[in-house]
DNA sequence: GAATCTTATGCAAACGTTTGCAAAACGATT
DNA sequence: AATCGTTTTGCAAACGTTTGCATAAGATTC
């Protein structure tokens, strides 16, 4: 329980002054020094188990190597990867990262960056931002730099790191298009979140380009992006009536929630309806019949958010994108059929 | 990019000390003051956006507030329970986590709990512990609670929080006997975490407490806690040639590439081999034939290991229990059979 | 109304670093 | 041998708190 040894300790025990100790211990000040001192100094550090003590260091730099990282939900496995992403270029450089769970409630996100900036983080990587977060812009003027990852901020000079959200429903309507399908549903996400509003907005835009004409029931929004909701919306657009031979769903686990439901009234996915997710999740792949869905790059959200991140705290001078899209790819599997010749299809005559 | 607002500026505005303002915005110490000092103070920290700075206040109290977290693999769906287990107790008392991840390579452990004592946690909570860590018994005596969740350290003195892996080993050989199987073999997980060697341990054990004579070959070693070693391990048990019924795996993921492995092999879970598992990791429900399995609490792991650090960092002196056991259960599903009468079976004569 | 006891506030040191500036030590140049 | 430049080291202040101690003011007692 014995007090931590100090650069004071080692000054004394050595006849030198504690600067000098510091100097010796610090790679880019160290040249000002004898190689001699600089050796003994630490080989007395090593021998004394001299640990430096960040929390003075960082008062007296006003830099605390520490980034803070605000999840919706660290158990969602659509999250945990932008943290390992984000850590691939993080840890290298020195960096600590704090994560919060803010289970995607946008008073706690606020509360939330509070503490991360009481405890001084140099930075901040936000992947369970909402479209609106009134006081958030108000943390860049603190000169905290932040980032959005995989979602962003509507309006917002907030730069943000995202799967093209669009880009992907249009791969799913193209897919179900060129197999026939012409009266497709949507499960929408949350509109409240980037993910769900441009997923939602690129189903409607994609589908009219297509030619489908499809009414406005066509599309129903989820509350939460979970299975149940999936379920819940799609036994609600079952019983709307409109016939539908596919449903394009917002994410993953939206789409196993319709499956369920599909099951539930004793229609199966793909032979009745055909459906589509979004993320691919791990461990997808093994559950019957194998969800089509499109590819995203979590880790890569995470490693871009990082890498622009760094750039703000250690230049922030520097210019860096406002917006980084990355691409995402159609994974095929058996969710999706093409229609039977029998099936009506609106758009053919 | 404004200086933050510091105790002594809002002292300089009210024309007190900075020590009244700190006493005024400390709950415990504001009984001292005024009421009429603190509500002025108060008002006036509000006004001027004040925001404490912990690190100021953590070189002064030797108490960051901040706890460390160790995981293997934040990815991994089986720890991010605990991290929000843990992060239930620790953050309505105003803690702060630090997660790193150690890929499970023992050097890394060593070096990141390096990390967060440089970076003065309080506690440690370290849930990817390898049976043998030399140096971690050190970190006690750097006076800095430490307590290992969901794994144990061999001989050690630093408390653990675990599930039941003896017993849940118990569970499903029991299960597996009642239901007629006899030549039961044992993918197990790596022999350097308690979770590997104790299921192992616990595997030969009850097996002859059930007078079942089983080959030493009958168990075999993975590497590895995935689906890969999963795959390979079961492999190898086929081309060995002893002729078993049903396979226990050390967990959940080896099962997934134990079934893979059969499949493979033109064998059907659980038609050919009846198949058990351990943790029932989120979405294996839905993964045919259904993986029976233990059932782990990993979020309770989390809420009492962090229960008992809270106890070590605040009543240093306190007893508190070397080890906890938490209790689990078997969740039968469909990979587990009953074997068929012609099968020929060891112990019937 | 003086002495005593409480209560409320201020003073100053301390926590362990980093860093601008000054001073000392040393070599080199004349 | 004196001067001038460098190079190496020390001094001291600062970062923003907390907290033991002292003091000032106010309340209480006889």
């Amino acid at each position: 329980m014995g007090r931590s040894v100090t650069l004071k300790d080692i000054a004394r025990e050595m006849g030198v002054d504690a600067s000098t100790v510091s100097r010796a211990l610090d790679p880019s000040a160290q040249s000002l020094l004898t190689t001699e001192v600089v050796e003994r100094v630490r080989d007395a550090a090593e021998r004394m188990g001299y640990r430096k003590n960040h929390l003075a260091r960082g008062l007296r730099t006003n830099r605390t190597m520490t980034v803070g990282m605000v999840l919706p939900d660290i158990t969602n496995t659509l999250f945990a990867p932008i943290v390992r992403g984000a850590e691939s270029v993080l840890e290298p450089m020195g960096y600590a990262s704090i994560i919060v769970n803010t289970d995607d409630d946008p008073d706690r996100e606020e509360t939330l960056v509070n503490v991360l900036l009481e405890r001084g983080v140099d930075g901040i990587i936000d992947a369970a931002a909402h479209r609106s977060i009134p006081r958030i812009e108000a943390v860049r003027g603190q000169g905290v730099p932040i980032v959005t990852a995989n979602r962003g901020i509507d309006r917002s000079s907030i730069p943000s790191v995202v799967n093209d959200d669009a880009g992907g429903i249009r791969l799913v309507l193209r897919h179900l298009h060129d197999r026939g399908h012409r009266l497709i549903a949507h499960v929408a996400g949350p509109v409240s979140r980037t993910t769900g509003q441009l997923r939602l907005e690129s189903f409607w835009r994609e589908a009219s380009a297509l030619g489908l004409d499809l009414p406005k029931e066509a599309a129903i929004n989820s509350s939460r992006f979970d299975e149940e909701e999936g379920r819940r919306c799609t036994l609600e657009l079952l019983e709307q009536g409109w016939p539908f031979t596919a449903i394009v769903c917002a994410n993953d686990r939206l789409a196993v929630g319709a499956i369920d439901a599909l099951n539930r009234r004793g229609l199966s996915c793909p032979d009745d309806v055909s459906i589509t997710g979004f993320n691919d999740l791990p461990f997808l792949s093994l559950i019957p019949p194998g969800l089509t869905t499109v590819r995203v790059q979590q880790f890569g959200v995470g490693r871009l958010s990082a890498e622009i991140l760094v750039r703000m705290m250690t230049e922030p001078e520097a210019p860096v994108a406002s917006t980084t899209i990355l691409p995402v790819t159609l994974v095929e599997r058996g969710s999706v059929t093409a229609t039977r010749p029998g099936i009506p299809s609106s758009s053919e005559a």
